[in-house]
DNA sequence: CATGAATGAGCATTCATTCAT
DNA sequence: CATGAATGAATGCTCATTCAT
């Protein structure tokens, strides 16, 4: 699992979208090949199997991921800008790269079941999230919430579900766009919430 | 594809854990038979193969949310109270049963693929939200958003993710009362939002 | 393997040309069920299973073939003519069931390996034949060969494969008519030979 | 399907008594990888499936006798010395190889229903028939028939079944010598005919 | 380094056959 | 007698993976 060179790589991220499409074990390693034009055996010399794919084409969405909404979260405003901010880096991230997203999702089975990648998840959505809320709570910017970790889970459902529901779209125009508006939608409801004040 | 035996549906629950364990393609029709003591030609001459062992097995829970959240949601009290009583409903029947609920989300891909699943999938659990969302604004109990899909989407997010992570945890005490504390809290989130009220 | 009833006889008749399109191995005793309208239970309740749908399917195409036969082979005129009359009848009998007759060979392998139906092959094609070529000699219609046995064998092969050649075809208008004209070709070439007389 | 190396080619060889002894359905893919000593899965890697096999066989028969029959056909004597001398060639290469040589009558169902074997089939063994006939009216070694296509047939069936006849019995001691004296005996019924001569 | 060739291990699916009613 | 339901047994084929070159 040397690393491998950036133009198997780059040739690497035609599988996601057949992977997105049929699951991984849809997925033949010779169609891999196929669509890659990477030899089978040569997949086999950098990459460690069929899992191995998957983890490189993940580990590096999440990488993706981890890094946006890092920049987002460590801004020096509230919690709650930064929290907005977290949405739309992570819709963001999820938009341009709807395959991956896709793939991470449909085999999510899977993916709990590769340590790694699970472990990479969990710091990737929910740790950051988890944190917002306690920094919220310090700096007054968010309320304080009964259930938080109850609540960092449906924020990161909320997030990720609406995501998706774009992600499995037809290609997106304007992905940038989309994650602006998405967000903005997103970030009303779990702002603001829905119930109508009575006062 | 007869309508089969309540004997035989019966048994072939005792399946949901090993798909939910090792995902549908990790499952050996072998293993399936083994656990739910049809013998494999039996399930063959009475379902459509594997897919159809899952077909079954979500369907027929996916009946059981939507009665559930149907219930919920036809009652005669306002659209707040009614999502409120979905959110129980529908956390009330995932929580009674973790397995299916972690096989319908590890197999989320291969659901999507299964378009009798697909179309289930939506009629149970995104199209009540988006109907009380509407009765919320006319009845006054529930705010108008920008973006009602938006956040119907992430309405579902919130309510399922939240629901899995406690599915995925192991064999609950008290399923009922989980849900409803689970419920309390995704309910805060969702009606009253996050931010701090500034008056 | 009761005696089974006219109607059901009847029936089976339809499965020919199934077999002899795909083969017996490539049919389904399902598929015999289906084109014969006969429940695939009461097919084995009759007979004895798949070979036992061949054997009674060709034993009694054999028992025509031997019938139409044994009627030329033992009229009073000599062996010359009595052959012709032969090579006529069981052109007749093919022409007229030229589903049975492709089973037949298509399936011949089988055929062979089934005892009974190798048997009555060898009793209804090969041996009047002999008898024909020996009575001939006898009666100086026909000339004495120098190795019967072998000249018997091609004769049914030269009288067989000609009726085949044209089973194959579709459906014939005019089976009898067909016959007579395919007789009278194939008598030529075994009576009077191909070459031409010095003298 | 690549060609596949000279040495599996041989191996292969070592399925032909068992296709012909118990039929292409009745061998088993793992009965042919153990006689033939070639893993299962290399069979499939080089041919396509068991049909792939019995083509592979066949096809390679078949050259064999297009190749002597052709020699045979294309020599300087007049048309019914030709005849004579391709009914030998025929006759030799089947008696050399007389598993083949049952194994495609046994299955002769199957081999109508691929598309490649039956238009070799009939390239191989009825087409130079049909031309010598042809010829001989030209040279005048022949006689004119009335139905020639009739005839072509019933000659290929009057020397392939003797041929056969004969490989279905045990090996045979001399095989070349056999195909002679089988070939004199043919040779005489298709020339000469078996009518005595009234003057 | 890269890869074409080869293969071990695995498994879903089929289907003939049985038998209780 | 006839048959719908059930199943034991069998097998063709796939595919991830290896390795010699």
């Amino acid at each position: 699992m040397r690393k491998l060179p950036a133009k198997l790589a780059s040739q690497l991220y035609d599988a996601a979208e057949l992977i997105a499409e049929r699951g991984l074990d849809g997925t033949k390693i010779d169609d891999i090949a196929e669509v890659t034009g990477i030899p089978k055996a040569t997949i086999y010399y950098h990459l460690d199997g069929k899992n191995g794919v998957l983890e490189f084409l993940l580990t590096d969405m999440l990488e993706l991921v981890a890094g946006a909404v890092g920049v987002a979260v460590s801004g020096p405003e509230d919690a709650r800008t930064r929290l907005e901010a977290a949405v739309v880096a992570q819709l963001g991230v999820m938009l341009e790269h709807p395959f991956l997203c896709r793939a991470l999702i449909g085999d999510l089975g899977r993916v709990t079941r590769l340590p790694e990648l699970a472990a990479a998840v969990h710091t990737t959505f929910y740790q950051p999230i988890e944190q917002l809320l306690a920094d919220g709570v310090s700096d007054g910017s968010l309320r304080q919430v009964a259930d938080p970790s109850t609540v960092a889970m449906s924020l990161f459902g909320a997030v990720t579900v609406a995501g998706l529901s774009i992600a499995v779209q037809a290609p997106l125009e304007d992905p940038a766009a989309d994650a602006t508006r998405l967000a903005a939608g997103v970030s009303e409801l779990i702002l603001d919430g829905l119930a109508t004040r009575s006062s």
